[in-house]
DNA sequence: CTGTTAGCGCATTCAG
DNA sequence: CTGAATGCGCTAACAG
């Protein structure tokens, strides 16, 4: 009890009369037959004696650590979702997530946990756009470390070409035409400017929509930081006929502002509509129920480790021109996961 | 660019024309001393060699990890936060925390992480309550891996003896009393059992709370999984006077509950009141403001650590028996987080 | 099939 | 203060 002392591959070989070999062997590597004795064998004796595997010498041994770095700016919401569903993959695929946050955007944190984690020899990284550097994350690709960024959308070509980004440009684009439709005649986007590309993606999006959508409308961009909430739903106040369609930066801005419209006794859907985006928890039990966007947390995940284990092929098999050539064309671009439109009383009536 | 060739010690050593135990030494062993001259050959050689401790090697060859494990039900919510927040003081104590999500409650992934995390040779463990099964939990304390238990209240004695858990149950009996004081003649606790420790210890609180406001007081314990949120508010409807008070399990069914009842019209928190439990985002921004009970975050995550540290001291020191028993004053029981209330307009008018 | 051997990269005595 | 030697636990050829 008080010095379990790690039981060995020596110690199980002995106790099963067998070279450590053997015992690797059959314990840790498929690939290689035994006699059925032997196994039946070794595997006994491990059982009996708890033999556990040590990963840093196997590690250390084949240099490979079936291990990959996630570093996102925090474990909040979509993140902490996104790390889950990373995390089952990653292990599906019988590798070993470690996830980092960055806690915020803390660029001394970044570095202290890529240092980290490129010193622990992770086979491969993934990386949330908005948690990382330019600076280290060049530095990771000339670790020669296989890296693969998600919502990167902001990145160089050479990097970005790893990039698994959320659509939305076209969910903000889609929002606007939504609200379009459902009669408002003035727009606005609520955003969030300290969430850097995220927030740009979305006001591109925006724009594109209100162009999409033809003249007529009447729009403005805002941001969550630069206005007062109670008072700019109070300014739109007297405006409301026609309606008027709030596009939220997320769902929680959208509670706000649906929060301050239903304090001040605002007809919704009728005379305010809102659209926000991630389809929250809340999303589904604000009353009223909040229109937004769902995230396919399980594809993206899926997309983004099946890109990086194929990039740690790549970079292990040391693969010929021409299969280099074919690779390209699955991988040439970044690889954009659509949202899809939940609708509820938020912007129509049931 | 192709084969960056892993630099060693090795390397740096000839780099800088010394031996490697002269390299280990400078680099990554502040106790011994060298010369002034030959620390600035070596940190500039390795400097310009890119050089980077392998974790494997140096976890094997010292036999510590400086590795942590964490296990959580997710990374959503409460559970993400307290993740993030562990790692940050785990990082301040120069360790890794290597987080794992065990999926909801799955036994069978549960093992699996537990698996690998001991396979790592971790320095120590943190589980949440929820995450563990009995049988795993108790292999763990055999491995003689230190381990702490973080809201695991239904343990038995020599496991929770390093529990560090969180006041809900002073926090529902509190709740209890300030509904209560508001004149609310019928209070409901609206749990969810899935939750299980974690919502009888709400339910031990709610109880508590029932006795400590004496006689005169009806009440009624549910499950937010046995009723229909909507019917449930209805029935109420009839008999809002005086105030009814619903003690949620936490903000999110405190959000359900909250909307249903403004559906329906009903004067909150004149008629009705609610409380809540985490202060998530959603508890500030809803209209009404919950009330609920804010977590320490930082505060438990520091006490888990610091005392896992302790733990990991004390099983490698081998501490003398008078030692131990200094010891075991300062960590007899378990560690009670209290939470703190934050007053919104749900139970109060402002 | 199974055993022997040579490292993997680093920390750590123990001499010098 | 510095260097040579030993071993951590395991894998990967290579022989038998």
């Amino acid at each position: 009890m008080s010095k379990p002392k790690q039981v060995t591959i020596v110690d199980v070989a002995e106790a099963a009369g067998v070279s450590i070999a053997t015992v690797s062997n059959v314990l840790n590597r498929g690939g290689i037959r035994s006699s059925k004795e032997t196994i039946r064998k070794v595997e006994q004796a491990a059982e009996r004696l708890g033999y556990r595997r040590n990963t840093m010498a196997a590690g250390l041994s084949r240099k490979k650590t079936y291990e990959l770095g996630l570093i996102v700016p925090g474990l909040n919401g979509y993140y902490g979702l996104l790390a889950e569903h990373l995390q089952v993959e990653a292990h599906n695929a019988g590798y070993h997530l470690s996830v980092f946050s960055s806690g915020g955007f803390d660029p001394e944190i970044e570095r202290r946990n890529l240092e980290v984690l490129l010193q622990r020899r992770v086979d491969g990284l993934i990386c949330h756009g908005l948690a990382m550097g330019f600076e280290s994350t060049r530095s990771i690709v000339n670790s020669g470390t296989p890296l693969v960024l998600i919502n990167g959308w902001d990145w160089p070509e050479d990097i970005a070409i790893g990039a698994v980004n959320l659509g939305f440009a076209t969910a903000s684009e889609q929002s606007v035409k939504l609200l379009a439709d459902g009669g408002c005649k003035k727009i606005i986007y609520v955003g969030s400017k300290k969430a850097k590309a995220v927030d740009e993606q979305r006001r591109i999006g925006f724009l594109r929509g209100v162009e999409l959508v033809g003249t007529g409308i009447d729009y403005d961009l805002t941001d969550i930081k630069e206005i007062e909430v109670e008072a700019f739903i109070h300014n739109l106040h007297g405006s409301l006929t026609p309606p008027v369609g709030l596009v939220a930066f997320d769902d929680h801005i959208a509670l706000r502002l649906l929060s301050a419209a239903m304090k001040m006794g605002i007809d919704i859907p009728n005379d305010l509509k809102i659209v926000g985006i991630n389809n929250d928890y809340i999303a589904q039990h604000s009353y009223p129920g909040l229109t937004s966007w769902d995230i396919p947390y399980t594809y993206q995940a899926k997309k983004a480790i099946g890109k990086l284990l194929r990039k740690l092929q790549n970079s292990a098999e040391q693969k010929l021109a021409a299969d280099q050539e074919k690779e390209s064309l699955d991988e040439a671009r970044e690889i954009d996961v659509p949202l899809t439109l939940i609708e509820r009383q938020s912007t129509k009536t049931l």
